[in-house]
DNA sequence: TGGTTTCGCTACGAGTCGTAGCGTAATGGC
DNA sequence: GCCATTACGCTACGACTCGTAGCGAAACCA
């Protein structure tokens, strides 16, 4: 469930639990409102009245709009999964497949740069984003990885730090991609494009790792 | 000088003319206000104090906060040029490095991600950033292509459309890896770094093309 | 039942937004 | 040199959002 909520003041045992129900409002209330309003209009107001909860309560639980943001964002890459479809570039043009969907609906989009774009200035905030949504899905490389040295198609690696900067690299090569593509470039990442960049990315790998 | 001023209202020949030392200050004190505030706490109140004009200037001039800072920091990527190293790999290496020395700024992390933030969903923004930074700077990716060309290093392109779309694919992959390396992973995109990645992507351009 | 914490509601001061109105400054046409 | 036209600086304004405080009621545990 996520890096749990906003502060985890230390789950008290007595007095009234926070309520469970609420807290899945909030977020889909809010993944509601960017699809709606966008991230410059939303307001937290409007995500209380939506979600059916006081607007003293949000503030309870989440420091501001950001961090609210942030969990609202980060439940929606939680459906990424890496299939097997048997090669090494076939399971990536998968996953590339399902991370250009989640990134078309609209409150990915404005959700998830805005915060970006606000945590180049707030240091907790990159680094709830990173424990968040980043390093959560840099699994799905590690698991590609893994699963292409048991195919055979990738050598063990040897060094560790130099294959954990290859993690970071391809990481950075394909959300950057598909992230540009579908909101800078504002085009489809559809089957031929992501065929194509697969293509490319791949080949550079095997060939970059031939040295 | 970028895309011209907000509306350019077809320069009339009569009545006072619009103060172009104006619009220096007003685009110098955007970004210097960026730097100190950041998008989110940016007010056109701050900005026009810092220019030292009026805020109803800026109002006659821009939409609002939006294309405002998006010209301000086009200005920015303008002094981007391909440098001359002799072999394709080299050039593009060259330029990723002057890239990620302007993403270095924090003018330019800030600003740059919040207006592709908001252009998510506003058709008018998103028109206004690919001209005035996406589509002016792909200049560049065209450039590299002709000189490799010269040099042998690149078949001469047949099919046009073909063509188009690599150019879109390499300036999406460049593009999206060096600003989530810098913004969301949000560590230097140093030597080391920017040799690695190219060399990927150099390598994997060239097996792709011989297919 | 008593102690503790959450929740919903209301109200509030502080701050920002974008605009209107007015007098003044700077240009070109005659 | 005068006039029409446009830009500029300044002030003031209503509308809106923010985040918080204070209160009584509700839900849980011992």
């Amino acid at each position: 469930m996520l890096g749990m909520q906003s502060s985890t003041p230390a789950p008290r045992a007595t007095g009234r639990p926070r309520s469970a129900a609420a807290d899945a409002a909030i977020l889909a209330a809010t993944r509601e409102a960017l699809v709606e309003l966008g991230w410059s209009k939303l307001t937290l107001s409007d995500v209380a009245t939506r979600a059916g909860v006081a607007k003293t309560t949000l503030y309870r639980r989440w420091a501001g709009k950001n961090e609210l943001v942030v969990d609202a964002v980060a439940e929606l890459f939680d459906e990424l999964e890496l299939p097997d479809c048997g090669t090494l570039g076939a399971d990536i043009e998968g996953v590339v497949h399902q991370f250009a969907a989640i990134l078309a609906r609209p409150e990915a989009k404005s959700g998830l740069m805005a915060v970006v774009a606000e945590s180049t200035r707030d240091e907790a905030l990159r680094e709830r984003i990173r424990a968040s949504i980043v390093d959560r899905q840099k699994r799905l490389v590690l698991e590609g990885r893994a699963r292409a040295q048991a195919r055979g198609e990738l050598p063990p690696e040897t060094d560790e730090s130099e294959a954990s900067r290859t993690v970071d690299l391809i990481f950075d090569v394909v959300a950057g991609a598909v992230v540009h593509r579908c909101l800078v470039s504002a085009e489809p990442a559809d089957a031929a494009w992501v065929h194509r960049f697969t293509t490319v990315l791949v080949a550079g790998l095997a060939a970059a790792s031939a040295d």
